[in-house]
DNA sequence: TCCTCTCGTTCACTTAAGTTAAGAAATGCA
DNA sequence: TGCATTTCTTAACTTAAGTGAACGAGAGGA
């Protein structure tokens, strides 16, 4: 399992055996159930998540209904806004399906960045990267319909069509379950046409 | 002018004399007019801004429509994904108003960073901060309707709403120009009622 | 095993956005 | 100033999403 982290932290900078090791001895890895709320709303939190396996989301209660509006799944990272701000969470973090994960936490990344300036670097690459895709990913969701961000999403990541509960897919998409079930009707209509 | 770039990065790190002459020598400040292209879909670029004065735009051309995604103003920067992915643009950026802005490209950048590792730092606290309030427009976008758009838009950035065609303001909402205007006959009806 | 709760689908109805078109208002330019 | 172009508004009609309700299938717990 360690691997995939040492793989993925290999994509932006090469690692001497001192710093991997440096960050194994902070035995960062968790195990978690399907079901587990990794954070609440109005909770503060200093932890950042990247997942080895499994599925999470992130959602909002509003009028006491769960918007979900991201999903992380294996190699992708996860810095909570309530992380950066240092406010607390608008938002909940669930796990869709049992994860492993490593949960580091702000004050751990501080001590190891100071000590290995490397990692300063990667994580203004990762964020600088992370923040180009999803300025893409947003301008997408903007310039399109419903059906389009559907068809899209079937595209891009059809795993989560699969693993994914549909009324939270839909809220992912910006609509209400009986719409996306509706669009998903139209659409196979359209198909057997 | 230049002390706005000053009280900007002052926001980050601290500044040396020193190093604020490293980035003036630069000769970074362009004035450009309303209406300049800075970049074309398709082109490549290196380039960096950060608004002194004025308004940017980015807009896609799709079906021989403008879309437009984002508006750019004072104190402000922005990074085009094209850059980050080092592929041709997918979009345009164009100047809504007369401007003054910052120009600096990624070479530029990446040898200042190595002489002086404290913009590293603060390019990866930018980076940070921006992904985490983008985070949170994206998620209030897909959790609001067009109507509920425009009202959070009155709120947290009333000068755009006097500074930019309504055209273009429809499209950043997600949606048609005639469905602006009519939204917006529809609030005012309810405010007089 | 039975019961309950969740989830997905369907339906009828309402509401709002998309579309097409026309005209008024504002803007820019010669 | 006058003309052309762009921008905004309005209207009638179409299409799709929101709403409320009902139903069946399936999962999980007692």
């Amino acid at each position: 399992m360690q691997n995939i982290l040492f793989d993925f932290i290999s994509k932006y900078i090469s690692l001497t055996e001192e710093e991997w090791n440096a960050i194994v001895s902070l035995d960062l890895f968790r195990s978690v159930k399907k079901g587990t709320i990794l954070l609440k709303e109005g909770q503060k939190s200093k932890d950042s998540y990247f997942i080895l396996k499994g599925c999470i989301r992130t959602y909002y209660l509003l009028d006491s209904e769960e918007k979900t509006t991201a999903f992380y799944t294996e190699m992708e990272a996860l810095t909570p806004p309530c992380v950066i701000s240092k406010t607390p969470s608008e938002y909940y973090i669930s796990c869709v399906e049992d994860c492993i994960l490593t949960v580091s936490n702000s004050d751990m990344e501080v001590e190891v960045n100071s000590k290995f300036p490397k990692f300063d670097i990667m994580c203004r690459i990762l964020s600088e990267e992370l923040l180009a895709k999803q300025r893409i990913d947003f301008d997408e969701f903007k310039t399109s319909s419903p059906e389009q961000r559907y068809l899209n999403l079937i595209q891009k990541r059809p795993d989560l069509i699969q693993r994914v509960p549909q009324h939270q897919l839909a809220s992912y998409l910006g609509i209400k379950p009986q719409s996306l079930s509706r669009l998903r009707a139209r659409i196979l209509e359209k198909d057997r046409s």
